[in-house]
RNA sequence: GCGCUCGUAGCUCAGCUGGAUAGAGCACUAGACUACGAAUCUAGGGGUCGGGAGUUCGAAUCUUCCCGAGCGCGCCA
């Protein structure tokens, strides 16, 4: 129970005692109410806005009902003062020692702090990455891959239980293109020269894939036809392909929980199966779509085809279920995808795509909803691009000519820590520069060595006497500092930023937490150097010291705890 | 033409799902190392939150219309 919680739920309890005496009214809707640090601090320690939030329901004058709560509010021990302020804000100012018995919490949970039980065991599935099996990683996945893994394990420290997912479309023509280019690259190891003919897969990295086949298969593919060796190749490269995906994920420290197939979905009959489900509800109908306006595609005719209507779901148009050959559109099996998923989460599914697919989401949550029968079981995070640079200058590649810059690149230049940390250093439908020479700065201007450079400090403490690492029965009230008091708050407020990052799906607020903890951190240590009763170790002040080395023990378990949501390693020295 | 995501200090970005006088970093100016790690910190200037209208006690946040940027737009995934 931290500070917030006990005192939301007093404010609760003065809302029913407050109705009980006839005051206002019964049954009140406090689901607005909120308790929070106030930005200034002549504003109290902590400010709630109960009396603005519910003048309405009351139909009094909010600052006539906060006179109300204030009057009772004043009686609780914890609360030294209350006052009332513009226009019927709540400030509280707390009882001696209140911020700093907090503490305590964090010293018996360590890097457990935090945990909250708001997901009440509820199944979440994050799926993420998802990249065609055509290719390695690229840059690019890496922000997806990143921040899909972050939000499951923030969702897990938030009470959830998550599942990480990766949909693997090796279904469609894409897989056969791969299967064709891989082909050549198996003549090519043969000796043969080869050429590879405009919509090949032309990377280098398909070598690879020839050399496997032709240690796998010898010769024996060389005179089969494409109908034969087809599906072999397919499904040779793909598994190749998705070995280097998963040893690339692995190394950037993330783990799937299942990997799922589109091929199997198709051929198990989903896809009949999740149709069937929309035809039951008349959702599905041959029909002609209007063209789009404006510039018309050249190879436009009118055709009839089978289609979904999405726009009973708030879509701007019905959607097509198969392409002409009586094939399925990718549409098709990715409504049996998130069928069968929501089938087997019996939850909140969130998918994690990049954003130039955002043109997809009204008809998917469309989808959802249908087969579902509920709302907001779908939520999609869109990651905005990567612009990758060195020391401000674009890293030069081309997709055309199968050059990009993989993952597995980026890793070697900068290692898995730093990747992680600044792939969450902007929201995730925000733009990201990622430039490979500040991010291995060892200054202020790189926030993942600011952050690892605070924990290490705090740690470099303890490292100066043995003696101070007794601090379990420190007298709290002797932080008493503005700084200190300051850097307390910070730190109670750890558990309220995961729930709410956890609710809104936002892991990047965790590195922008750090970032103002590591900030007050060294502000508070710098403060030792300007005023030397400041320091943390005083030494004909045994008591001091030890309420300090517990405050400073705190932020570095904190710390240590957000890194580790974060999969970043928390360094002891640098 | 339509849809999606955006537009916040000179630059790069936060802003706790409607709260009080909109916050950081960089850059600029002026300071702090005989010191628990100066790889850091302190102070200062800098804003019509793209623009207009609306909703209400209260708007950067919600609605709507313009302006501007990126992405997408019937059988590719």
């Amino acid at each position: 129970m931290n500070i917030f919680n006990q005192t939301h739920n007093v404010i609760t309890q003065i809302n029913k005692s407050l109705a009980a005496d006839g005051l206002i009214p019964e049954g009140g809707d406090l689901s607005k109410m909120v308790v929070e640090l106030p930005r200034d601090l002549s504003h109290g320690d902590l400010s709630t806005n109960v009396a603005m939030v519910t003048s309405k329901q009351a139909a009094m004058k909010p600052r006539d009902l906060a006179q109300l709560y204030a009057d009772r509010l004043a009686s609780e021990s914890f609360i030294d003062a209350v006052e009332i302020a513009g226009p019927g804000f709540i400030n509280i100012n707390l009882a001696d020692g209140v911020w700093q018995n907090q503490l305590v919490a964090i010293q018996e949970a360590g890097t457990d702090y935090g945990k909250s039980a708001i997901g009440a065991g509820q199944n979440v599935n994050v799926e993420f990455v998802s990249a065609n099996p055509t290719g390695p990683l690229h840059a690019a996945h890496a922000r997806g891959a990143i921040f899909g893994d972050s939000l499951a394990h923030l969702l897990e420290f938030a009470g959830f239980d998550v599942t990480r997912e990766y949909y693997i479309n090796d279904a469609g023509t894409q897989v056969d293109v791969l299967a064709r280019s891989s082909y050549l690259r198996y003549l090519e190891a043969f000796g043969e020269t080869i050429e590879i003919p405009a919509g090949f897969y032309p990377g280098d990295y398909l070598k690879d894939v020839g050399q496997a086949l032709k240690e796998a298969f010898g010769d024996s593919l060389k005179a089969q036809s494409e109908e034969a060796y087809l599906p072999v190749v397919r499904d040779f490269a793909i598994e190749q392909i998705m070995a280097g995906i998963k040893a690339d994920l692995v190394r950037l420290g993330v783990s799937m929980d299942i990997y799922s197939s589109e091929r199997a979905l198709t051929t198990s009959g989903k896809v009949d199966e999740a149709l069937g489900h929309l035809k039951g509800q008349n959702l599905v109908y041959r029909g002609v779509l209007e063209p789009p306006k404006g510039q018309l595609p050249d190879d436009w005719e009118e055709r009839e085809q089978l289609l979904f209507k999405a726009t009973e779901f708030g879509d701007d148009v019905d959607r097509p279920l198969q392409k002409s050959d009586g094939t399925w559109t990718y549409f098709a099996s990715d409504i049996a995808y998130h069928y069968d998923k929501w089938q087997r989460t019996n939850g909140v599914m969130i998918d994690v795509w990049g954003a130039d697919h955002g043109g997809y989401v009204k008809r998917m949550k469309a989808a959802v909803q249908a087969t579902s029968g509920q709302n907001n079981q779908l939520d999609v995070k869109l990651c905005q691009l990567v612009s990758l640079l060195d020391n401000g200058q674009p890293v030069k590649m081309s997709k055309r000519a199968g050059t990009f810059v993989t993952l597995s690149d980026v890793m070697d230049a900068v290692g898995a820590d730093v990747m992680r940390f600044i792939m969450l250093t902007r929201r995730n439908d925000q733009t990201l520069e990622f430039d490979y020479a500040k991010v291995t700065e060892k200054s202020r201007e790189n926030p993942v060595f600011y952050v690892q450079y605070a924990h290490a400090r705090a740690r470099s403490v303890f490292r100066q006497d043995e003696a101070i690492h007794e601090f379990a029965d420190a007298d709290l009230s002797l932080l008493r500092d503005d700084l200190e008091v300051r850097l307390i708050k910070q730190l109670v407020s750890w558990p309220s930023l995961i729930e709410a990052a956890a609710k809104m799906h936002e892991p990047h607020r965790i590195a922008f937490y750090l970032m103002d903890l590591a900030a007050a951190f060294h502000g508070l240590w710098n403060g030792g150097r300007d005023n030397p009763d400041l320091k943390f170790i005083q030494n004909d002040k045994a008591d001091v010291t030890k309420a300090r080395m517990y405050l400073v023990n705190c932020v570095s378990t904190v710390i240590s705890s957000g890194l580790k949501l974060l999969s970043i390693n928390a360094a002891e020295e640098m």
